[in-house]
DNA sequence: TTGTATGCGTTATCAC
DNA sequence: GTGATAACGCATACAA
């Protein structure tokens, strides 16, 4: 069992009061050079490290960031939060932060969740994703004075607070772009039901790249909930149309991997979200930077926090389209 | 935003001393049963939770469990981590606890990280996956006096800390009793390269039950590293036999997609681990209980935690075989 | 530039 | 059964 080494078991070792230790620590300038190596020395050689608690006392700050895990939802994109926990982990260690995480059902226990937690671990920030029109979350959170970052933009008033993001349509519009470049005229879109930020969004990538290139997108898009069943379903319906489609661009990968199944891969086929089961099945699918996207999320919390009185800031990043077999 | 709430602020309410509400809270027992209910009423009303910084500092506990983040391996296998995540976050939480997440880069790296937050954070326990022959991390755990649960036994010495496992072996054999019960009789074996326990627990699951119904696995076996094509060129050797078999078991679902292609989906064939890919396409995989499993970690460690001198404990969880359209 | 004193919120020890 | 006091490790104001 190593011994407990605190600020001032490094005091004695270099002979010097506790004081001078934290100001080396803490205002390292402000100690003249020869002390601060003989202070610097007996820290790495008794392998001290600040007590976070203790710390916490007086700062008030825990260097603790949460964010909550979800149950892998409809089974295939739950691997997107996995890649983005990884990379958000390994930013924040970076920066001297630590990730914790917390469960929650529904919006309601998610805030009081937010309550216990900043009650009794004193959390300095939380990154929030999936956000919803209006969501209740960011209010509570702005309304209590907590700094925070959501991964995915507000749609009803994107200046309202500080957000990382994915550039949605830009995501749809490359792989329509790659469909007509292969020679597609007629391309279905099969997205969400209408309403949904990134959702409308993605439909909107597919649409204006159509128009672009002259082709009339009219008729051509059907909305359901995500699953695989709902995109076979869609598909089909796209298929019995009299000048049916020869490609499809799909809001994500289940409704992918539906239309793919329903075309009996006669079609081409894109997807979204550059899932596990993508890579896996060969289809062509847009790839969120999610490391990247996990990286801006801890600077822009992390300076905010670090009192860089930067304001609400707005990170928008381009995804990329990985080609496979399907498309 | 919310004042502090101290305990000092509830023994003014309660018009007791601040000492008084400690004993509501830790030994509720030795406090007289109205001044009690007084105290209970004046926590309830202020919304007081207990500052666990301060807490820390006089009892050394951090009611926090740590578990590391890794990257989503070979892209296929990741959920599995995903879930079981979300069973150790609420677990702990519903047992007072929370998680914290950790990368580290090999297992050099994850001592080094122990550590840190051992110094730093002063961790009650760790949750360690993916465990392998003569770990090192236990090694240094045990020495260091911190507790620790793994999810997935020690193979060398399974008696020598606490740990949680599926039974692996029960997983290949219900899959290949289903394939002998469906009219099969030659099925070959797809894993990994003899010498993980893992993976020979999976291989032996197959063999024994094989030799069950008198039917001879000779030969039927073929290991490789884990991945999609490797599955395929293992099911192409085997198929390749004279007497080649009509169906597969695959230690993972990855290997079993392989195998599926192999075959062009005329064999039939089983997976490991009931992956979304294998919910996605059809494929009849063995299920591990994920959320069960993660909360008898948490048990184990938490009573650990707690005092009830357990000892060592070992837990075998019995997997079920998700019968889909592959098999 | 360095040292001394104080308090953060909690619990443990000990009187009352 | 209840209340005063000290101590956990650290950082800040202030004195030297």
């Amino acid at each position: 069992m190593a011994e407990k080494v605190t600020i001032g078991t490094v005091a004695a070792r270099a002979r010097v009061s506790r004081q001078t230790v934290s100001n080396v620590l803490n205002s390292p300038h402000i100690v003249r050079e020869e002390t601060r190596h003989r202070v610097e020395e007996a820290i790495a050689t008794l392998g001290y490290r600040a007590n976070q608690a203790a710390r916490q006392m007086r700062t008030g700050r825990s260097q603790l960031l949460a964010v909550r895990i979800e149950p892998t939802r409809d089974g295939i994109n739950g691997s997107v939060l996995d890649r983005f926990l990884h990379g958000l982990t390994f930013a924040a260690a970076a920066a001297g932060y630590r990730v914790m995480l917390y469960t929650a059902d529904g919006d309601g226990d998610e805030i009081k969740t937010f309550d216990d937690l900043l009650a009794s671990y004193d959390l300095d920030g939380f990154v929030l994703t999936g956000t919803d029109h209006g969501d209740v979350r960011t209010f509570w959170l702005a309304e209590h004075g907590v700094p925070f970052v959501t991964f995915g933009r507000p749609w009803d008033a994107p200046e309202r607070h500080s957000w990382v993001d994915v550039d949605n349509a830009d995501g749809t519009a490359q792989a329509t772009r790659r469909l007509i470049e292969t020679g597609h005229r007629r391309i279905g879109f099969i997205g969400w039901p209408a309403g949904s930020g990134v959702g409308d969004d993605r439909r909107d990538g597919w649409q204006r790249t159509m128009k672009t290139y002259d082709l009339d997108p009219t008729g051509l898009d059907r909305g359901a909930d995500d699953g695989i069943p709902q995109g076979a379903e869609c598909a089909r319906d796209l298929l019995t149309m009299p000048d049916a489609p020869t490609a499809f661009v799909c809001a994500s990968d289940s409704l992918a991997l539906g239309a793919l199944q329903a075309a009996g891969g006669r079609k081409a086929v894109t997807g979204f979200d550059d899932t596990p089961v993508a890579q896996a099945v060969g289809l062509t699918s847009v790839s969120q930077p999610l490391p990247e996207a996990a990286a801006r999320c801890i600077d822009l919390l992390t300076h905010h926090l670090d009192g860089d009185p930067v304001g609400t800031t707005q990170v928008l990043l381009q995804p990329a389209l990985m080609v496979r077999t399907s498309a």
